[in-house]
DNA sequence: AGCACGCCGACT
DNA sequence: GTCGGCGTGCTC
């Protein structure tokens, strides 16, 4: 008798949950692994999927080992990959196996697709004819494999008909291989007429794809200069080497538009990959991609995670969206993963945007990042005329919101028969709501937040945890009946006042909350496109991507909104949000106008927007103030980032100054901050501050704190990652 | 992440 | 007397 049990190898394995190395386990005999085999391993009470991950197994007591289960027969996580997870928990102080549970997050895929049972015309004759077997036959005679459901619709037969002739023997059964579940592009099919700028632009992009190798471009261009279109080419460019390409949205679900153009450029829809995906659709694209019939996915942040057999290029649309940043578990920026991606790949990676984040511009601008710049709107589409509205000069009427430069503008827009949109980031109808007789204010009992008046629903919202509550008639405080004020405008409210203005004006107010949710939404969205609404009020949803060819205003109720939150990003954000908003007038070729009411209208980022100088704006308030609001390095003894909130990242500060000298000059970035805080002042990480579980913050924290209080969360040291060591 | 264990408060 | 809250510890 053999003893291969004394042979038995043991291998790491990283299983998806938070430990900071791989587990060992053996390798029955008989069973192969190679490091990225897919596996199944027994963890604690259940059984979970796993990767066998990269050197030898180390050594574990005898008695904790234990054996794989089974291998998926699946195409292993390629080298890469591996390497993509690797450098993703250094660079995130997340633990691998965290990382490699995004991987794992298409459990049913990990067995290959089964083949579906189909028939194909045989060699007998049906004993009587009939019109409904004669319509199937002549479906069936091109000698084709069909489904049994497949064939009687396309026959227009029951399937009934289909199951007699099977007995007859009319039919056999073959096995057919699972559909695609898309129809690949073709790089030659649409191509469109490119011109100046564009074709430079993508005769660049082109050129980096032919030439193969790591590089990263950002792609500049104003809305409506054609950067999906200058894009597609160097999608196109690597499809014909053969490759997959990965185009990452912020927004996937709500992008029925991009598919569309998508399929007029390459002839076929890509795959798409967002959290909605139906699960059986999830897995198919999951096992498509990585047995390589699938050459192009359209994705969220997560498909970042998924298995391409040969990734050739990424593609990051709306580069500058914060909804490419992950913040919970593993914290990262898809954006910045993706030209990590790249790197360890070899392959060229596209940043796009109208609005580039401050991170690429300076990425850009010192040589790291190619740029390409679109500077002139494609064909005679032309750029609103943009003017600010002194709210100081010209004031709303007392209880409304809407100055009357901008309702003269509107009445005008009206008669034209075109289209206004009025833009307000905030939903419902009130932001507060309050007592006119005590004072009391409506608040959130679970996050303190003020209780947003919702009039439509009747009810009072928390926008923070989505707390709710039916709007009481008389204040809960002092009892007092019908003496509840709503303050400051939300949509629903600018939506009452412009109904008052003009009432036989066609008026729909846009917002994530609407009743019928996205299906709905995006009907809404097409009516307006079509012409069917003359006013449309909406918040920041109505700035993404959707084009309205008959929009020719823009007004924006509140332009100074979000400037005074204290998010060091604020007059970024403002201004990335106000010119996408203003970019929805005036793709018509018609004159067009955007309105800023705003009582600040000597503020930078104003006078950005309405000079169109977003260069000058960067250069002057952006890195300026960001590089003299940080300390040079040699003085920087740490950042904080803060995973969970800023308050907790404070009172970590507070006590880390007062404790040890070496980190008495401690910056308090929110985790979004800190890639920017490095990149314009070239620091480094020096400390990381994560609030999270309290074991592990004991070690450090003792050493720091001889004698200080309690702190909640933790803290976990990691010294010098450079957060551009891969360029 | 999940799950078990264990220790204190309010109840069928 | 139990049920159940979540704090703590463990998983090869």
């Amino acid at each position: 008798m053999k003893h291969d049990s004394f042979e038995t190898k043991a291998v790491p394995v990283l299983v998806p949950m938070p430990a900071e190395r791989p587990y060992t386990y053996a390798v029955p005999a008989g069973m192969s692994v190679v490091p990225g085999s897919i596996v199944r391993v027994p963890l604690g009470p259940r059984e979970v999927a796993g990767i066998v991950w990269d050197g030898p197994g180390e050594a574990v007591d005898a008695r904790k080992l234990r054996a794989i289960s089974h291998v998926f027969d699946c195409p292993p996580v390629d080298q890469a990959m591996r390497r993509f997870v690797d450098w993703i928990a250094s660079y995130t102080l997340s633990p691998p196996g965290m990382v490699a549970r995004m991987i794992l997050r298409a459990p049913e895929a990990f067995d290959p697709e089964p083949w579906v049972e189909g028939l194909q015309r045989a060699a007998n004759d049906p004993d009587r004819m009939t019109a409904a077997r004669a319509r199937v036959l002549e479906m069936a005679s091109d000698g084709m494999a069909w489904t049994r459901s497949g064939l009687a619709h396309a026959a227009g037969v029951s399937s009934t008909v289909i199951d007699g002739l099977k007995a007859q023997g009319v039919f056999e059964t073959v096995m057919i291989p699972p559909r695609p579940v898309v129809a690949a592009p073709d790089p030659t099919y649409g191509k469109a007429e490119l011109i100046g700028d564009q074709d430079i632009a993508a005769k660049e992009l082109r050129g980096k794809g032919e030439a193969g190798g790591f590089s990263v471009t950002l792609l500049d261009g104003v809305t409506g200069s054609g950067k999906t279109e200058v894009y597609f080419e160097a999608v196109a460019a690597a499809l014909e080497k053969g490759k997959q390409v990965l185009i990452l949205l912020p927004e996937i679900a709500l992008t029925q538009a991009f598919l569309e153009r998508f399929q007029d450029r390459f002839g076929a829809k890509p795959a798409e990959w967002h959290s909605d995906l139906a699960p059986k659709k999830r897995e198919r694209v999951w096992r498509q991609l990585a047995e390589g019939g699938v050459r192009v996915v359209a994705g969220a942040r997560s498909a970042l995670f998924l298995p391409f057999k040969e990734l050739g290029l990424i593609v990051v649309d709306e580069e500058h969206d914060p909804a490419y940043k992950q913040e919970d578990r593993v914290f990262y920026n898809a954006r910045d993963m993706a030209v990590v991606r790249g790197h360890i790949g070899g392959f060229p990676v596209v940043l796009a945007s109208a609005t580039p984040s401050v991170e690429s511009r300076v990425n850009a601008s010192q040589g790291r990042y190619g740029r390409a710049v679109l500077s002139a709107r494609f064909a005679e589409a032309a750029l609103p005329d943009i003017k600010s509205i002194d709210l100081r000069r010209a004031p709303p009427a007392r209880g409304g919101f809407l100055s009357p430069v901008l309702v003269d503008h509107m009445r005008r827009t009206l008669e034209r028969e075109e289209q206004s949109l009025l833009f307000l980031n905030r939903r419902g109808y009130a932001p507060l709501t309050l007592c006119r007789v005590c004072g009391h204010r409506f608040q959130c009992p679970s996050c303190s937040a003020w209780l947003v008046e919702h009039r439509f629903r009747g009810q009072l919202v928390c926008h923070h945890c989505g707390h709710n509550e039916k709007r009481p008639e008389a204040c809960p405080e002092c009892g007092t009946l019908d003496h509840l004020v709503a303050c400051g405008p939300g949509v629903e409210r600018i939506a009452e006042e412009v109904v008052g203005h003009f009432p036989d004006a066609r008026t729909i107010v846009l917002s994530s909350d609407m009743m019928g949710g996205v299906k709905r939404l995006r009907l809404e969205l097409e009516a307006i496109a079509k012409g069917e609404a003359d006013i449309v009020i909406g918040t920041q949803l109505v700035a993404k991507g959707h084009n309205f060819p008959n929009m020719t205003l823009v007004g924006v109720i509140d332009a100074d909104l979000g400037l005074a939150n204290g998010d060091p990003r604020a007059a970024e954000r403002t201004f990335q949000l106000l010119s996408q908003v203003t970019g929805r007038a005036g793709r018509t070729g018609k004159k067009s106008l955007g309105l800023l009411q705003t009582y600040q209208p000597e503020h930078p980022v104003m006078r950005a927007i309405v000079s169109g100088d977003a260069e000058a704006f960067y250069e002057r308030e952006i890195l300026e103030r960001e590089k003299s609001a940080l300390p040079p390095f040699g003085r920087l003894a740490g950042i904080i980032v803060s995973a969970d909130n800023r308050p907790d990242a404070e009172s970590h500060a507070r006590l880390l100054r007062r404790a040890a000298p070496p980190a008495r000059d401690i910056h308090v970035l929110g985790p979004a901050e800190a890639p920017l805080a490095m990149v314009a002042g070239r620091h480094r990480f020096r400390l990381l501050v994560q609030g999270d579980r309290p074991a592990d913050m004991q070690g450090y924290l003792r050493a720091m704190l001889a004698n200080g209080p309690k702190i909640r969360g933790s803290v976990r040291v990691q010294v010098d990652i450079d957060p551009q060591s891969f360029l």
